[in-house]
RNA sequence: GUCCCCAUCGUCUAGUCGGCCUAGGACACCGGGUUUUCAUCUCGGCAACAGGGGUUCGAAUCCCCUUGGGGACGCCA
């Protein structure tokens, strides 16, 4: 049987990282055997459910390339299917009225807390046979003993004793549908094989196994995947910085680099780190995936994602770079091929954001030296070698990098200078801050006109220096 | 509180149904090399089987207990 997974998120909030993981991982067990992924928006919430959520999910899945096969289906579009199955239930006598207020619950409750035992429904309403024109809500019937077993991918076998369940309520007193009837119709009705979902939904699959056997449905599989905690082990939560997918975007991730590095939280194969979607596709099982809890490690996503950009076509990181230097006000029209640049940042990069900011000085004069650089490089003695500098790259016709080392050279040669000792105070006096990529291919990208500029203001800078002293 | 789950370096993990583990790799960190700077690359170092009982010739690997952590207990999903 061809299998069929599915993503099933509720759009209250953004696609968070554990979210896109276990979407990542329904998407590859589906891919690896040539299966389908379906999205479903689990929306009953109406009070809490917004479509702005409904697109930030589409935005952030569209962003990772994790494409869907079906959907996406939205369960408030399926109230009348869910109402024929709860009918069904009530005609079969696996479901019934309950009249009980709140308030009877809630005491219910706490008096179960206070005997140290599980809160659970006594099923006060169970034969008392509640009239439909009094405000109800309909609860299924749960058998009272006997045991269910969950047969997970990932946890094993787990099992429930009946006893520990409840009658839980499967339509609202507004006649809504609840979650875990609406996932058991959906699941069924959509054909899903294996349902891989979070870790906090295994408490409900029991429930969910004994509505299925009610309505004499087929069981799919389960795969439980454990939690992703934040860097300080805690819940991942807003406090911990980048919770939505799209921030990382935002940070200058690359999505390549995210689903390398969450599909490594919870799953390995041998050594091996670095993977490519096809070798995931083939790789991946969720039988090899762990069932401990793991904590984000923002550290180890950056190193993938400085791989990724290292490894990444120069051409594609351009447009990928471009946004980045806009939001820094910066017109990359307005500068050198946006290629060359990429070309000389990429090894010196984690993120798109900071590849932008280390490009900077290319585009514009800096406002202001780094002060230990300044400090260290820009003193009187290199007075001299940078204005021979200036002299030389002034006659420079060709103002290329293989002239331009040639010419470093040369002034170093003739003052019999190492190069370190020309090129660095050089590089300070035009990039404004110790590093950069090579002195050669940095003159290059700034251009003539600006580098002579700068080399002005650097013999001035110096100057000025002077005279305080 | 009750039920369910989890437990190897700071972090992610390897560890084929016990021996090849004086526990391997990766990130981070520290040090060396390469280099005109930074980075890349490269070499090396630091660092863990939560604790206690068993079973066994032999346990990180199996069992039990303790401890710690997480989840569930909603007319949320």
């Amino acid at each position: 049987m061809t299998k069929r997974t599915r993503f099933a998120p509720s759009p209250t909030g953004y696609l968070h990282v554990g979210g896109a993981r276990t979407a990542l991982f329904s998407w590859l067990h589906a891919r690896k055997h040539g299966g389908a992924f379906i999205l479903r928006i689990e929306d009953t919430d109406l009070e809490r459910s917004t479509p702005e959520s409904v697109n930030a999910i589409l935005e952030g899945m569209t962003w990772l390339g994790l494409e869907y096969d079906e959907g996406p289906f939205y369960q408030t579009e399926r109230f009348d299917r869910y109402n024929e199955v709860i009918e069904e239930l009530m005609e079969k006598g696996l479901a019934y009225r309950c009249s009980c207020s709140r308030e009877r619950l809630d005491d219910l409750r706490e008096t179960a807390m206070a005997n140290k035992e599980k809160p659970r429904y006594d099923g006060h309403c169970r034969s008392l046979d509640i009239s439909p024109d009094t405000p109800h809500v309909i609860r299924f019937l749960n058998p009272d003993d006997g045991v269910v077993v969950v047969d997970d991918m990932v946890r094993g076998r787990v099992s429930f004793s009946n006893a520990e369940l409840d009658d839980l309520i499967i339509r609202r007193t507004d006649g809504s549908p609840t979650y875990n009837l609406t996932v058991v119709v959906d699941d069924s009705d959509m054909g899903i094989t294996d349902v891989i979902r979070g870790d906090d939904h295994l408490n409900n699959t029991p429930r969910q196994i004994n509505i299925l056997k009610a309505l004499d449905k087929e069981i799919p599989r389960y795969a439980h995947l454990p939690m992703i905690l934040g860097d300080d082990g805690a819940r991942l939560s807003k406090r911990h910085g980048a919770v939505s997918v799209m921030q990382y975007m935002e940070q200058g991730i690359l999505p390549e680099a995210l689903i390398n590095y969450l599909v490594r939280l919870g799953w390995s194969h041998g050594d091996q780190e670095v993977f490519s979607q096809e070798e995931l596709i083939q790789l991946f099982d969720v039988d090899d995936v762990n069932k401990s809890a793991s904590s984000f490690n923002t550290e180890k996503l950056l190193w993938l994602n400085q791989h990724y950009i290292k490894e990444a076509d120069s051409y594609h990181l351009a447009h990928l770079l471009s946004p980045h230097l806009g939001r820094l006000g910066i017109d990359p029209a307005e500068g050198p091929d946006i290629v060359k640049v990429v070309e000389a940042q990429k090894e010196r990069a984690k993120t798109l954001v900071e590849m932008a900011e280390i490009s900077e000085f290319i585009y514009r004069d800096f406002e202001e030296y780094d002060e230990k650089a300044a400090k260290k490089n820009l003193r009187p003695v290199v007075r001299e070698p940078l204005e021979k500098m200036k002299e030389a790259l002034q006659q420079l016709d060709n103002w290329e990098e293989t002239t331009l080392h040639q010419c470093v050279e040369d002034v170093s040669a003739s003052l019999e200078l190492k190069m370190g000792k020309v090129a660095q105070p050089l590089r300070v006096a035009v990039v404004g801050r110790a590093a950069s990529p090579g002195i050669d291919v940095t003159l290059a990208l700034i251009g003539k006109d600006a580098c002579l500029r700068r080399i002005d203001m650097a013999l001035e800078f110096i100057r000025k220096r002077e005279e305080q002293a």
